[in-house]
DNA sequence: GTGAAAGCGCTAACAA
DNA sequence: TTGTTAGCGCTTTCAC
């Protein structure tokens, strides 16, 4: 079957006897037109299954196209599923429409989204920036009026707006948990790389939690992982230790699954788990997990709202927005620890 | 700040001293250029950072946009998430980008998405229809040689290539798994609507093991739940009943979810479960659980494929293609049956 | 190897 | 109320 040409404004104008200016206008509800015509138009446009297209209107209204363009890290993992799913309900309302890709934490692969997305004048750009990845290019979008936000770490090369969760104080507040519960020796499993944004400031609240206790920081029980299976790895590595630790903070919500499935898998009920970053079924599981919650969905609506107004003109100085976590306790982290049982 | 007007074609051909259509042979290395021109020009690029405009590039051309449209229920639900992740991977080699929305199961809220989409004039569209959706508007498209695919519930109005898993033998699998335990009295908590694809499938798959098993069917023992909150009551409902299933089946992952945390919160041990789709976590629980894995990365990738071969001048008849899932046995199925007990 | 003119599908700005 | 002309930013066609 032979691909027929779509139909276009002047197929529409012809058909009715109309300029397509005409057509154009009743169409957009732009200036007037008799309720006649309009109907004709109407009639013509279902007839021959007329369709706008809306690149050739954008090129000549010269605005920008109605997208949000959104990279992140990996479109699998739930907690950037519900970030999109937030940044998309609020910008819906707008009429605009998301352009997404994800990086896998490629500063390269980051950069050719966010080229393709700008190549397509998309009306705001959304990013969750990858390591080592550098951001002066969008200077000149910036200037040009293109707001620029970044979730879940800050951007780096200029200055915009960031989205981030409360990093430092949601670790500090789950390692003391854990402290308060009477461990002493913690072991931390954070992401990769460790230069990545969130890992160190999740470890730097580790850090001080442990400091304020007057506890000594071993480094032997810092390690990392970049995905779950990995986690798992890492804890039996850990718990292999001579000296092992008694409980465990995990720095995201992959780590934790990795933790939680080695300990069912080894059977060891006896070692303290507090995850950053909450996770589905943490309340089934025997003990029921404690974690540190992010709330991607505020994460999400709050970088759209600031993008949005940012498009509405607004031009007061870059913002960096913390978005509150909050310590669920609901057992994993009160696993009594051995000093305790030995007193 | 002024929102400067962004550098065009034309501005780089003034700057450099050349013509616009040798800037336009340069970038897009069609024609031959001199090394020099080439020079020039490309500094010319970098120097005013333009970038050219994909929108007008594409209308100019005539084809179609390099986009995928995509049209999921709920960006936030990880089965679609790997679906879109594996879609992504897929169609990134061809230079497609995705374009995402989700329809929240509205009828209405797909045909938005799908009409923005269509408007854009992107490459191929990519649907899990909702229920009471028709697609017979599409007709036009598709025999324009527009590829498009419905994933996860095939879709109606017209012939297209339709990607769904094994539901009904999936869901038979799990159920007479529960049975070969010994369980008589099975629960079925399904999706909804009731009128869904999935749900009737996979109901379909409960009542045929029950059949082949000579078990009668209860129709008290069949509900639904439309997210986790609904599961966790239907399943406390279900087993108020006062001849309570010994076992049920979960029609989905969410639906899952509600029935696990329920039976963890009651403190129900005795309850076997099996679930369609696999979720995190689900060998940590005790019992691990048991479930009729879907393979949503196969569902994806085989999507995309299809959509690019048809993209690519494939006009062979259009196929319903059936993912196969995959019994995972972890013990949920196997708790003892009360029926066992007492013999 | 390079340029001039025309035109993709649409709308702004004017005129009628 | 409607039509005409021009032009958005780019590429095609054909000439040089």
């Amino acid at each position: 079957m032979a691909a027929n040409r779509r139909p276009t404004l002047a197929d529409v104008a012809r058909e009715v006897g109309v300029s397509a200016k005409t057509v154009s206008r009743v169409l957009n509800e732009d200036g007037p037109a008799s309720a006649r015509t309009r109907e004709q138009v109407l009639a013509a446009v279902d007839r021959l299954g007329f369709q706008p297209n809306l690149m050739a209107r954008n090129i000549r209204v010269g605005g920008p196209d109605t997208t949000v363009g959104l990279v992140i890290p990996d479109l699998g993992n739930p907690f950037f599923g519900a970030v999109a799913r937030a940044i998309e309900d609020t910008v819906r309302d707008r009429g605009l429409t998301l352009l997404m890709g994800s990086s896998a934490d490629a500063p390269d692969r980051e950069r050719a989204l966010t080229d393709k997305f700008l190549a397509r004048r998309i009306s705001i750009l959304m990013v969750v920036p990858s390591v080592g990845a550098d951001h002066s290019h969008l200077k000149s979008h910036r200037t040009a009026g293109l707001p620029v936000v970044f979730l879940d770490r800050p951007g780096s090369g200029l200055p915009t707006d960031n989205v981030v969760s409360t990093n430092r104080d949601g670790a500090h507040d789950g390692v003391a948990h854990l402290i308060a519960h009477g461990h002493r020796r913690i072991g931390f499993i954070g992401d990769l790389p460790t230069k990545l944004y969130t890992r160190r400031e999740r470890l730097a609240g580790y850090r001080s939690a442990l400091q304020e206790a007057g506890l000594p920081a071993d480094r032997a029980l810092i390690t990392n992982a970049h995905d779950q299976h990995g986690a798992s790895t890492a804890t039996s590595q850990l718990l292999g230790l001579t000296d092992p630790p008694t409980a465990l903070f995990a720095g995201n919500n992959i780590v934790a699954l990795g933790i939680v499935t080695e300990l069912a898998r080894s059977g060891r009920k006896d070692v303290a788990v507090v995850a950053f970053d909450d996770v589905e079924l943490a309340e089934a599981l025997e003990p029921a997990l404690t974690v540190v919650a992010q709330n991607p969905e505020e994460i999400g609506r709050t970088a759209a709202t600031t993008a949005l107004s940012r498009l509405d003109g607004d031009r007061t100085r870059a913002l960096t927005i913390t978005v509150p976590t909050r310590l669920i306790v609901r057992g994993s982290g009160e696993r009594p620890a051995p000093a305790l049982r030995e007193a």
